[in-house]
Order: C-alpha cells, then sequence, then structure tokens
DNA sequence: TTACCAGTTGAGAATCTTTGCAACTGACGT
DNA sequence: ACGTCAGTTGCAAAGATTCTCAACTGGTAA
C-alpha cells in the first residue's frame, strides 16, 4: 500500500462525495463493493472532460495510487458500462474510449467525419423499444443505440 | 499461391456468383478491388447461419486456401462493416462476432443470459431516428440499435 | 497482352483487452 | 473491535485486434 499519497486520496475521497454522491449508492444497490481502486477511477471519470482511453485512465490513477493495476482499470470500465454508468466508444479500430454517463441515460450521434458525439434523448423512441421487446418476450434491461451521421449539406 | 484448391475456388466463386450476386458489384462501385481472400471471404460469410468470429472465419478460409492470413480476415470485416454488409457483436468481452447483413436493415435484441440474439425492425424507430438526427443537422449514414433484455418471467 | 501502380496481402511485431489464480479486503454479523 | 468470506485485486500470461512494411496483384490504359 501506498502510504505516501494518504493525503492525496482523502483530497479524492473529498472531491468525490461532493461531485457524484449518487454512485457509491447505486454501486452498493447492485450489490457492488465499493473498493479503493473502483473509487479512485470513478473520481477521475466524474472529474474529466475528455473521453480518456483505459491506458490513460490508468496513468492518472497510479498517480493516485501507484498500486493499481491496469487490469482493474478494465474491470472497472466494463462494470461501470453494464450499470450504465459511463459509455465506451470506438473511432475506427482504435482503443475504446469512455466518457461518464450523465445523470439520465441518452443516446448518442457519431459525426463519422469528426468522431464528435452527439447526445439526445428520445422518450418516444425509448417507449417504441419497451413495446417491441415485450411483444419478443423480454424486459429490456438495457440498450444502445448510436446514429451515425454526417453533416446536413444544404444546397452546394 | 495454393494451386491444390484450384478447383474447390472455382466452385466457391461459382456458388458465390448465385448466392450475392451484388456484393461484388457493391464492392467495385465503392472503389475496392475484389482479390482472392475477399471473394473466399465473402462467401463464407453469406453461406453460413451462424455468428462466427474472425478465428472461425479464418479456419473456414485456409481449408479454401491455406495462404489466407489472419490479418485479412480482420480487415476484411471491418471492410464489410463500413460498407454496412455485416454486422458485428461482442457480448461481454469475447471476440466479435459477424453476422451477414439481410437485404433488410434489422435491430439486435441480445439475451444477457444466454447471447441470443433476435432480430427485429420498426419502421417507426427508424423514422424517429430520422426526425432526431434532422433536427441536430445531421443525415443518418447508418445506424446500430441493441436491446440487452431478459426473458420476461410470469408470475412466480 | 503487357506494363504500370495504387490498393491489398502475409507475416510478425505491437497494441489492446481479458483471464486465471493466489493474496487481499470490504461489508456484515457478533 | 474482530472474524469471516465472497467479491476484488495485481500480476503474469493468454487472447483478440491492429499495425508496419516489403512483396504481390487486380484493374486500367496503351
Amino acid at each position: 500500500m501506498q502510504l505516501t499519497s494518504i493525503w492525496r486520496i482523502v483530497e479524492v475521497m473529498k472531491h468525490a462525495l461532493n461531485q457524484k454522491p449518487d454512485y457509491e449508492k447505486e454501486l452498493r444497490k447492485a450489490g457492488v463493493r465499493i473498493t479503493r481502486p473502483r473509487r479512485i477511477i470513478i473520481d477521475i471519470l466524474t472529474s474529466t472532460e475528455d473521453h480518456p482511453d483505459a491506458m490513460k485512465i490508468f496513468h492518472r490513477a497510479i498517480e493516485i495510487d501507484d498500486s493499481i493495476s491496469l487490469s482493474t482499470v478494465y474491470r472497472t470500465m466494463n462494470l461501470l458500462e453494464e450499470m450504465g454508468a459511463i459509455h465506451r466508444h470506438a473511432f475506427n479500430g482504435g482503443p475504446s474510449r469512455f466518457e461518464q454517463a450523465h445523470g439520465e441515460h441518452h443516446d448518442h450521434l457519431i459525426d463519422i467525419d469528426t468522431g464528435a458525439v452527439v447526445e439526445f434523448k428520445s422518450d418516444k423512441i425509448e417507449k417504441l423499444q419497451e413495446e417491441i421487446a415485450k411483444s419478443l418476450g423480454y424486459d429490456i434491461v438495457h440498450h444502445r443505440l448510436e446514429l451515425y451521421g454526417r453533416k446536413t449539406r444544404h444546397s452546394s
């Protein structure tokens, strides 16, 4: 265990508790343990604006606690993704990049020219999905809707 | 070059030309060369009912022409996916599995317990997607809708 | 038919991601 | 506080996918 970074950890936890009061509750509700690596990784995700890949998250994490392993980063990303807490994007074969899901669920429109991601949400679509699943004998646990498009060109 | 399997190749090509008269035209139209590896891989995809992963496709391919490399299988899958000719599915971290896109576009409902895939299509949803994209200033090139669910349990 | 050349391939290295397993540690009950 | 144990972790190794680059080959034009 790294004792040298104890204060940074306290700092992080304090920060984390302010920014995302629900995550830990969500996690516990899902029967998931709140471990130190997870707390640190979640904090990194909630306090960043960019869409880091696993390696980047790993590097940021080991600055806070250098015992964290890359495996754990990956495992945590998968866990959070399944919970719907983050989204994973993979552009043209590069490594997956992750983004914190905002409180509300939303879908994505990806600009195939620039990779830009636009978030949107449609209750109508959600409702239709429910109906379809029901008619097929299923309950939806979660879903993924991604539109790939390019900016509309007018005239020309 | 494998000359030993020349007759199998002729067989394959004949077959291919019957089953999917459009693929090669589509490919050429997209400025893509029709090479022997691609022909063989496409034939494998069009003549199978299951959802093979890259390694399985590779093994089937080298039975016809043992000079084909795994790299080429992956490259071809990416190519076909971009063209919309096949769909890629990735269940719980396992390797990607591929499925020929049927003439008609369709979406997927994935059983999270068994991995079973149900195909469906909803004009309503398609239409809503168009509207949403339009209102965001985009034209949809393609999209992916995946519902993850589990069989509805009655009573109990 | 032949020559040409940009697109494609095979092989292996590099990169990205998951997994097996022994050691460790939260959460819960006492 | 303390013990317990299923859930987690770190590490190393395996597995999956992409990349690099020299050699090769379809399609085109002469």
